[in-house]
Order: structure tokens, then sequence, then C-alpha cells
DNA sequence: TCTGGGGTCCTAGGACCC
DNA sequence: TCTGGGGTCCTAGGACCC
């Protein structure tokens, strides 16, 4: 990117919480909760929700009966299914708006606006948020600048300030002194928690300080990412748009368990789910792995005995057939496996990921891409497609599955099952 | 009672090579 | 007294993001 490029961030406001108010339109106004697996804390909040003082990461139990009856609070599980296809449809709307669009995460989208320079940029976005609110009903807030890190400050204030209307232009803006001032140092996108109290030790409170830092002390204290988010300050574009997706480097899928587990057959069971799930997302992108790390942990809060472990394997060949995997992953748990202990969460990592068609060559073994293994690999996969996931599984994962994660305040899945498609009734 | 899950990037330091 | 120097590759750990 180049000096005088634009680019505009779309985030959309309290995610999780507007998914699930635009199908229940008499959440409007509530303060409302999200939960994280396990219904164990809250990670997403209503305003109104922020306003009663509860903060993210409050265990949820902790709030008391008569509190949420007071004030009427409304607790959900988090549905990824839901918010992962309202994420789809966000995108979807957004890429109409503008010919190069990153998908940066699941409710943020960066725009590039290059070429728009002779539009009102800001009426434009303010264009955006209708549509999005219009089409899918959801809120959203845009930033616009021109770089990145100065996109998200401006979203910042889009958000904190309902009389701009939702959208802030900060190009060229001609007091950047006062509004990186507001921005307290820990609120910029790339300095974390560590980073945050380093630099408030130093004197650095907020985000126009920062931008001012000499730049030799702060690569040598924050490294060349910690340099480019201080140039990105100044209006200098060091991070670019990421376009394609790249294909993931790892895939991890792990879960806390709704109880405590000791029995070494049931941490096999959770162990083949996850690996099961991390080869299904492998094959959802046409990639295949050689490597596979199973880890397994106790609960480090509780003051119990702990534990915790990981080993690998590597696979002779790279593989996209679960069943490859998962005796792998047997045979490491059997290994690391201690008995006597209340173990919390076991995850199973895939590493060492390419391509299919790129996939080194065996001479004694057929690659994935021309194995039958491919062939009943698509199968299974076709089968859940068609009728649901899990319609067709691996014995290994169990059938009563005690330890799957709690989850009693799920809303329905509105836009995935036909089951629990919401209903319109004439009154 | 609870304290998520899934990612990426960068650096330092050790192993190994000539 | 001496016990090089420079390069690459890999891994672990630390930082960050949502």
């Amino acid at each position: 990117m180049k000096r005088n490029d634009l680019v505009a961030l779309v985030d959309c406001n309290n995610f999780y919480v507007s998914c699930e108010r635009a199908f229940d339109p008499r959440l409007a106004g509530k303060a409302i909760g999200i939960l994280s697996n396990n219904d164990g804390i809250i990670v997403a909040l209503s305003n109104e929700l922020k306003a009663l003082g509860v903060k993210r990461g409050a265990a949820a139990f902790k709030l008391p009966p008569w509190f949420i009856k007071k004030h009427d609070i409304r607790l959900f599980s988090s549905n990824y299914t839901l918010y992962g296809d309202m994420s789809v449809r966000v995108m979807q709307v957004l890429s109409t708006f503008t010919p190069e669009l990153e998908v940066y995460s699941i409710d943020e989208a960066f725009l590039s606006l290059k070429g728009f320079e002779n539009r009102d940029l800001t009426a434009y976005c303010h264009e955006i948020r209708q549509t999005v609110q219009q089409w899918l009903g959801l809120p959203v807030s845009v930033g616009i600048a021109r770089t990145k890190t100065l996109a998200k400050v401006a979203n910042r204030v889009a958000k904190k300030f309902p009389g701009v209307g939702g959208v802030y232009n900060m190009v060229d803006h001609p007091r950047m002194d006062k509004v990186l001032s507001w921005v307290a140092v820990e609120d910029v996108w790339g300095v974390g928690p560590q980073y945050a109290r380093m630099l408030r030790k130093e004197g650095i409170e907020n985000a126009w300080q920062l931008s001012q830092a000499a730049p030799n002390w702060i690569q040598q204290k924050m490294t060349i990412v910690g340099l480019r988010t201080v140039r990105e300050l100044c209006g200098i574009s060091c991070i670019d748009m990421e376009l394609d997706i790249d294909p993931k480097k790892e895939i991890i899928s792990s879960k806390s368990f709704g109880m405590p587990v000791d029995d070494l057959h049931l941490l096999q069971e959770a162990a083949a789910a996850y690996c099961s799930r991390a080869v299904e997302k492998l094959r959802a992108e046409h990639q295949v792995a050689s490597m596979v790390m199973v880890y397994l942990t106790t609960n480090r809060f509780k003051e119990e005995p702990q534990y915790a472990n990981y080993q690998q394997a590597r696979l002779p060949v790279p593989s996209a057939y679960t069943p490859d995997f998962l005796v792998l992953v047997h045979a490491l748990l059997e290994d690391m496996y201690k008995r006597g202990f209340n173990y919390k969460k076991v995850g199973v990592m895939l590493s060492e990921i390419t391509h299919q068609s790129k996939a080194p060559l065996d001479f004694f073994a057929p690659t994935y891409l021309d194995d039958e293994r491919k062939t009943i690999m698509d199968c299974v996969d076709g089968i859940n497609r068609r009728w649901g996931s899990h319609t067709m599984d691996y014995a290994a994962i169990g059938t009563l599955q005690p330890w799957q994660m709690k989850r009693e305040f799920l809303s329905p899945h509105y836009t995935t099952r036909w089951g629990e498609l919401p209903v319109v009734r004439a009154l």
C-alpha cells in the first residue's frame, strides 16, 4: 500500500448479540449476554448489559438470580453455527461495495477504497451501513483512514460517539493529535496487555504518544511488528490488504469438557471427536497434513493435582483420511495418559499442511488424491452435508459423550436447519 | 459451580554444515 | 597462550488478533 491509500474498516456492533436480536425482535433494548463454551463466562454483551456494570469475562453463574430477574437479563449459549452463517452474509453484502475486500474476522472486514478518492467517502460508508442494517438487520460501524491501524481507531470513534451516526472519517484529519490522544494505548490495534504495561511504565499512555515514540526504541522493545504499528499511526501504511484467503498452516480442534474426565476411554472418545472435526476442516480446504499433535490438561484453576502434556507424531505420507489420524491420536493419548487426574481438556492440532495437489509423493504409497481413501472421505462428507453433520460418524467418538460441553441456553439454528427456521405468523 | 477456542507472526537460541 | 566465522534450519516461547 502507498501513502495515499484509503481503507474502511466495517465492524459489526456487538455481533453475537445482534445475531440473536436479528431473529427475535423482542430482544431489542434488553440486556443480553452471550456465553462461552460450557456456558462458563460472558464473551459478548449488549450495551444494556455493559451499562449494568457487567464485564466481558465475568462468570455467568456469579450473576445473582435476583439481578437477572430485576434487569430482565437474557443469556444465550454461543451459537457459532448461526454467527458463522450470518458472517458469510455480511461479507457478501460488503463485497458489493468494493473490488477489494479483506475478511479480517467473523465480524470485521477491511474494504479498500482505492479509486473512490473523488467520492464522498463518508456518505458512501453510510450507505454501506444502511444496506447491512436493512438487508440483514445487523448494525455496523465504519472507520475510514489511510492505514488499517488508523481505520481501527476511526471505527472506535464511530462506535463510542453516537453523534457521528456510525461512520467516522479520519482521512486527512486536521486534529490527528486530538483524536489519537483520546485512544488509550492498550486500545491500539497491535498493542496487547504486555506491551501496554511496558509502554505505560515508560510514560506512553495513549495512541498519540505512541505515534511520537522513537522508532529505534520501539523496534527494540516491540520488534518490527510494533514499529509497523507506530508508523501506521503516523499515516504510513505498512500492513497490506490480504485479499487471498491464505491456506491454513495449522488446524486446531479442542474444547474443555462439560465435566471433569479421568477415564482414558472417555478421553480417547473426545480426542477422536476433535480429531475427526479437524480432519474434516482440512478436507474442506482441499488440504492434507502429515503432523498431528495431541495435548491434554487438567483444570489449572483448581487446587488439585495438575498434569499437562503434549505429543506429536508424523504420518509417512500426508493425508486427509480421518482414520489415519485417529490411529495416531489414539496411540499418543494412551502414551501420555496418567491415571488419577481430573482432566479438563484435550486438543488435537494438525500441521505440516499442504494442498492436496502439492503433497510430496512417495514412491511406494499412493497419494491421498489418487487413493480410494479420498473417495471414501468425499462420500462421508457428502452424506454429512446432505443430511446434516454427524449423520455419519466414527465409532471411536463414542455415543454417550458425557464430556460434551454444556449449552443450556442455545438459540435455534435459524438459518442452517430446516426445522428451526423462524416462523412468521399473521396476527 | 465458572474462568473459550482458533489462529498468526516474530525472535532467540541450539544444532548442524562447511 | 588457543579453542573461527558465517550461514541455514528448526523449535520453543512469547506476543498479538478476534
